[in-house]
Formats: C-alpha cells, sequence, structure tokens
DNA sequence: CTCCTCTATATCGGTTTATGATATATCCAA
DNA sequence: TTGGATATATCATAAACCGATATAGAGGAG
C-alpha cells in the first residue's frame, strides 16, 4: 500500500496533464488505436470543440510513448499503422488526472461558485 | 437569447483554457484579489499540488486582462497593491470551462473508462 | 487513367504558454 | 540589522501547441 502510494506520488507530479496528453490517454481508455483514429476521436470525444493536428499528436504520442505512458503494440506487423494501448502506468495517470479535475470541480460547488451539477 | 448564445460561441474559442489562466480565474472567483494572493490561493485550491510562480503569473495576469476576463479595480489608489477582479465575461469564461470539464468526466463514466463518482 | 479525397505517419518553423531565476522595494519581527 | 514574508515585474529558456507541408497508399468519380 505504501508502495500504492509512491506510485501515485510520482505520477502527481505529471499533473495537471497537457491537453494533448489528456485527450490522446482518454482516447485510448476506449481501446488500442492507431494515430489518425486516435486524431479523429479526440474531436467527436471533444464535442467537436477541440482537436489536434498531426504535429501536437505524433508529438504527444512520442513524449506519452518515451514516458511509458502508453506503448505500441508488437503485433502491428505488416500494416503501415502503429497501434498504440494504455499501458498500467498510463490508466493511472489519467485516472489521477480525472480525479484531480472532478475534486477542483467538486470545490468549485462548495465554494458557490459552480452552481450546476449540485443535485446530490 | 440568441445574442447570448454569439457571446458563448465567442468564449468557446478560448476553450480549453490554458492551466494557469483557469487557475487565475478560479481563485478570482472567490472575489477580488492582488496578484500575490491569487499566487497563494491557487496553491491552495490545488490542495498544494500545484502552484504558479510570479513570472507565469504576472503574464497571465496581463493577458486576461487584455483580453477583458479580468480587470483592475479603480479604487486601488494609494496602495502599492493591484487589485483584480473577474469581468462579467470572465465569469462566464470559467463556467464555460467548468461545464466543458465535467461534460468530459461525464462522458468518461458513461463510457466506463472513469468508475469513481458514479453515484446518481 | 487521372484526379481527388481520405487515410496514415512524420517533421519544420513559428507562436503561445510555462517557469526558474533574478531584480526591486516595502513591511515587520527577531 | 538582518532576514523572511509581501508584492510586482521581467529575462531567458523550456515545454506545449499548431498550421503547413511532405510522403505515400487506398479507393472512388469521371
Amino acid at each position: 500500500m505504501s508502495r500504492e502510494r509512491q506510485i501515485d506520488d510520482d505520477l502527481l507530479e505529471n499533473l495537471p496533464l497537457p491537453t494533448a496528453a489528456f485527450f490522446v490517454l482518454f482516447a485510448l481508455a476506449e481501446g488500442e488505436k492507431h494515430g489518425y483514429r486516435i486524431m479523429q476521436d479526440i474531436r467527436e470525444l471533444s464535442g467537436g470543440t477541440f482537436s489536434v493536428g498531426p504535429a501536437t499528436l505524433y508529438t504527444t504520442i512520442k513524449k506519452l510513448s518515451d514516458q511509458g505512458f502508453i506503448g505500441e503494440t508488437t503485433d502491428s506487423g505488416e500494416d503501415r499503422r502503429r497501434i498504440y494501448a494504455l499501458t498500467r502506468t498510463g490508466k493511472r495517470l489519467l485516472d489521477a488526472e480525472f480525479r484531480r479535475q472532478q475534486q477542483l470541480l467538486d470545490l468549485a460547488r462548495r465554494k458557490r461558485i459552480l452552481r450546476i451539477g449540485e443535485q446530490k
């Protein structure tokens, strides 16, 4: 349990996630995907209000991959596509980011700054 | 109402907010404050996990001020402090950002990606 | 067959955002 | 009187973001 704590503390240093990184992890949380698909799904996830272009996408993928938060599936093989998936740590990171965001929203409600969604 | 819509559409282009801008607006939503106080309160709001230094703070304040999302209170007078407050538009912007975040969290729950806080 | 669009990955050049360090000055308490 | 907290500000640099462009395969329209 203190080991779990330690890992979470390490993750905490990566929060708040950069927007692009957050969305890439979010998209991959639905299942493994290739880059172009991630790009499309981010547009959909955000309701069309947000999108990443190839420059942001592939540099973000590179970084997340180097950090060990996502990994390329080994079975890619013949295809020109490169399939990515969340690692265990990547899942935890995304979860920590979600919790961080929710805590802030809850705080905003307690402070009466945000007045929507107060139904217990 | 279509006028309200239009204004919201303008605000939408500013989302997602940069992290520092989000926290400055959040801090000011509690009431008018001077820069240094905003800095302290951001640390507190984030539970100590996030903080902005003077460089980020004052450049962010400058930008938000130029954009008309915050304003300097005219009555500052003698003091060396410069007091800032949210403008009407600034309030709306923060609210739009909160709603954007909450919608994503709700979506994550519907997709069973996020499994906390599901109590209706 | 050729052209166009979509898929798919990648990088270049430049802007925006973030940050540690430093500077300046006031205030107060040890 | 010195040292820490308050308070604002900028410099130089790094991280994040993004439009444009490049390359290439795949599929359909004319």
